[in-house]
DNA sequence: CTACATTGCAACCGCGAGTTGCGATGAGGT
DNA sequence: ACCTCATCGCAACTCGCGGTTGCAATGTAG
């Protein structure tokens, strides 16, 4: 109940996106926005309007508002599939070349927008699902260098790659969320603590 | 405009809740609230009916949702005060304490929600800034521990407590997003790696 | 040139945040 | 007991945004 008799306006905008055009367009879009304001005040309008495109448009091919963040999420997973392991000869070399690659990622706009939404909505948000399984592709990395490493004798008994892993990753993204810069060196620092630990080498350690 | 001939409802409500006790009650609503659904999905009429208050009232003190979620944020800070440092005797021991304090605040439902709200906001948001005061607040504990250690001769030199107290922290903080529950075996554990280290004990490193 | 799929457009619904005007209520002072 | 004033309940309202709809306009395949 809403067509009225067109006022024949002859198109404002270059000679109107098609087709796969349109997806590329919009997904660049969201990701853009999703990096600017975050996911809580993302807007389908603006999107839209960023994308050079009709919001009817957009909720044409993606239903929700989340589904469409959700696609963007994908697509940049898929773009950023793990390349190869870095292999510098030693442990620590590796694990720094890891850190450098992830703070590269997570430092981006995707990135910033990726982690804000990590504890936002619930934990079994649909939403958090996709998130989850890219930080673990990220640490993917990271436990891969552990476990060659464990495998040539290098690591301490009993030490789980996952683990140590783990805890890198937490302290990267910890110390980007909360300067929302990058620093290597801080990185570095990290590293050096949970490689060789923080005790003074002492004589009977009650531990170990 | 609004107002009408009163049909003389008698009130259904208790008789009528008023000053101060209205301020806590809301305080507790928007904690419970925000621990059920979140900061995005928290609706202020479901505050007040919970509060057993009219939205008005809510908004006559609280302007805006944001300043709400923030009052009752601010609340709950402030009865956490840092109780007294555990002191087990051993650096170990008191850390696992710490853990434990951690662990039982952040897995309870306002604990929760704080968690939550870590990242879903701008990283510069007013929201965040309460927040990140609280985690800095909880972080006081593990860097005190260490710093206590240090000056017995007891960590490794150039090892600065706040760093490690940083990634104990992050570590905790991150197996609790993930599973959303606790596992103090799992904490020890990461505990074991920060405090020994994962590289195995070498030669020119004088390890033990 | 025709048929079909895609996009633009404008109006519209629903819902939740935030506002307003007034009546109703209760506590303290006389 | 009575008056006063601050506080609260209530209902109706505005506004912005997510999501929908019907049709005109446009581009493309045949």
């Amino acid at each position: 109940m809403a067509g009225r008799a067109r006022s024949q306006s002859p198109r404002r905008k270059g000679p109107l996106v098609r087709g796969q055009p349109v997806v590329r367009r919009i997904m660049t879009a969201v990701l853009e926005e999703l990096g600017r304001v975050g996911y809580a005040a993302l807007r389908v309008e603006d999107v839209a309007l960023r994308a050079g495109v009709n919001k009817t448009t957009v909720y044409r091919r993606w239903p929700t508002k989340e589904s469409l963040a959700r696609a963007a999420l994908s697509s940049i997973a898929a773009s950023h599939g793990m390349t190869t392991l870095p292999d510098t000869g030693s442990v620590r070399g590796d694990l720094v070349a890891a850190a450098r690659r992830f703070a590269t990622f997570a430092s981006s706009p995707v990135g910033q927008s990726l982690m804000r939404m990590m504890a936002a909505e619930h934990p079994h948000s649909e939403l958090m699902a996709i998130a989850r399984s890219m930080r673990d592709a990220h640490e993917q990395g990271p436990t891969a260098i552990l476990a060659r490493a464990r495998d040539r004798g290098e690591l301490r008994a009993g030490v789980e790659p996952r683990l140590v892993a783990d805890v890198l990753m937490a302290a990267w993204e910890r110390c980007l969320s909360r300067s929302g810069g990058i620093d290597l060196e801080l990185h570095a620092r990290i590293l050096d603590v949970v490689l060789d630990g923080a005790l003074a080498p002492r004589k009977v350690r009650g531990r170990r």
